[in-house]
DNA sequence: TCAAAAAATGTAAACGTTTGCATTTTTGAG
DNA sequence: CTCAAAAATGCAAACGTTTACATTTTTTGA
């Protein structure tokens, strides 16, 4: 809008003019070549002659030249970047699959453009919009909770992606994910297998969180399975905070019929959850046992000590890049991958019934 | 590589061909006028008949057109991105910033172009030149430690960038951030007023990590200031684990002189330092007091509370993204701020003396 | 020393948009 | 109806690279 792009400001430009970009023809010129060959100094050094090279190098250096993947992009139609949208940074256990996920990335070459959906797929699909715009070659999401028009858009636009945090049986949603079924149903057996009876449950909202609604699902299937009874009042969604895990928990002390044991979808509530629990004078795991989701690192460092369901966020976040670079330098359709979880059981757990309500 | 850009698929091309990109040419063509109206009815609505403008819409939703991005910050030649580089994104205090950073950059219409270093100068090197090939419009960085051939390179392509986590006196080096050296400060003077003496310190690798040397040079500051002797006994440099704190607090203890109270200059490292005293039969704060620095939520669900120093990390983010944009828009210089710390006085903190070592 | 082969370099088009200016169409007043 | 003014649309250049092909220079081998 400032200024027009048909003004040639080049031409009339001394030099040694300022801070104004440098371009690879201002480099041509300096090192008295034309641009097709500075090109080609700086990709296939092996096809200029040695004297003509360092001549381009020395001009690069002493201007600061740094090519423009801009218009790379343009004419290579790949722009070397990959899109990522996760729900939220602040769960660090999204922070570990991003952090591979961008490790893995920059080893390949590429760049990632980050987006934070916080749990809106309508967040998502603009953002998703903004890197399809800036043309990523590869689009990884988080969960398979998504605007249908988004995913028509990404598919007719040709970008490869991939589904993470979520294993999708649908051949067309390729996943690189573990089974968040299979791992909730894992840790609300050994509850059930310990003797617990009475169990409650704390999860994210199923409503906008497709994870959280695979794992509530593990839990009142497998209370069914064992014929125990589901009591409403034991279940709750909250937001991932220790505060509403903690306030979750409360609730659940303060019903007629308290819990023994209560499976906590994630760390963070179940971290708050075992705060408020010690808080009120109760013994865990002797008056009541609680199980977490994620294995954080501070789950090591709680009194006592939180078994927790441990969840393969960096090695998910590393294979998702990797297949998923795989998958745009081949041209091949996006391999799915299931990865294993594992229940880790250290000091929140054990038989029920030390106390009575 | 693979195909050259001279051939020319397009003219060959079938109206309905399969999956291939769809440009505006495509969109132009299907509604019987030129790009250059396309582009008008995307871009300034008013400036096409009604009749047209309908039609153009139509075929954009048919054909699920999303515009290049990249064409357009080609002739625009700005890119609408921001770049970002923190040294890692699993310490959720760095996730507060980056979170904040993302969200004030999508509100203003920006993506952000994520960069981890791993505290690593020369990384943070080749991820910025990335950044700078990518065209973003302006660059933040993390601390005041970085590669001089570096900055002498944004410099040179007119980048606008800034620092956050760390505050810069020098008027070259924009930042954003609050005072290390000073919020260090108050939480050793707050130990000191407390009647300790023999004062411990855990903090972050200072050949790397410049805010740990600012408050490990407030900590030692301090104790010159009040006439305290340091021990290096009682100061270690430790990786952001809480193992590492826990590990650091066991070996003050196994000294002959044990310190009385410990900054830990992260709250990662002081969880770890504060379950290894509780392990160990520890009374926190009755035998040993505990300060950390950053206040994690998870500072609030410890047991005892952890006294911290609050750190501002939202609102440097959002600060920092809204200045850079700023900055960028209206081609101003970056303005400085600095935010202020505050020391939260939990419950891991008490005058000495209570046992005797 | 010379011609042919090989190597180095240059020329210009292409990538997908936006936009100044030119041209065409529509509108509306008389 | 006419014609001027206004609105709508089209044309074509430009953004900064890469690369096929053309041209020039260097090398090689008699």
């Amino acid at each position: 809008m400032a200024s027009s792009p048909r003004t040639n400001r080049r031409s009339a430009k001394p030099p040694t003019a300022g801070t104004d970009k440098v371009t690879i023809r201002d480099v041509a010129l300096r090192a008295g070549v034309s641009t097709a060959t500075v090109s080609r100094a700086l990709n296939r050094p092996d096809k200029v002659r040695a004297a003509t090279r360092e001549r381009i190098l020395k001009v690069v250096e002493e201007t600061h030249f740094v090519y423009d993947g801009i218009a790379v992009s343009m004419i290579s139609r790949r722009s070397r970047t990959i899109g990522l949208i996760i729900p939220t940074i602040m769960n660090s256990i999204y922070a570990a699959s991003t952090q591979s996920i961008q490790r893995a990335a920059q080893a390949g070459g590429y760049t990632v453009l980050l987006g934070v959906s916080e749990f809106s797929p309508k967040q998502e699909a603009v953002l998703a919009q903004r890197l399809l715009e800036r043309r990523v070659d590869g689009l990884i999401l988080t969960g398979g909770n998504h605007d249908p028009s988004l995913i028509k858009k990404i598919r007719a636009n040709g970008v490869p992606f991939l589904i993470t945090w979520k294993l999708m049986r649908d051949q067309d949603w390729p996943s690189v994910s573990f089974d968040n079924y299979k791992a909730a149903r894992a840790a609300v057996d050994f509850l059930v297998s310990l003797g617990h009876r009475r169990l409650g449950l704390v999860c994210g909202r199923t409503d906008v969180n497709d994870r959280a609604l695979d794992r509530r699902r593990a839990f009142e299937d497998c209370l069914q399975r064992h014929g125990l009874s589901t009591n409403p009042a034991l279940i709750h969604e909250r937001d991932f905070e220790m505060e509403e895990g903690a306030s979750a928990m409360a609730a659940m002390l303060d019903t007629p019929e308290p819990p023994t044991a209560v499976f906590c979808a994630n760390d963070i509530q179940a971290i708050g959850a075992l705060s408020l629990c010690r808080e009120r004078g109760l013994e865990v795991p002797g008056d009541i046992s609680i199980v977490g989701f994620d294995d954080l690192p501070a789950t090591s460092y709680t009194r006592p000590k939180l078994t927790t369901v441990r969840v393969p966020a960096h090695d998910m976040g590393r294979r998702a890049a990797e297949i998923m670079i795989a998958s745009i330098e081949r041209r091949t359709p996006v391999q799915s991958v299931e990865l294993q979880t594992e229940l880790i059981v250290r000091e929140t757990t054990a038989p029920p019934g030390r106390r009575v309500f």
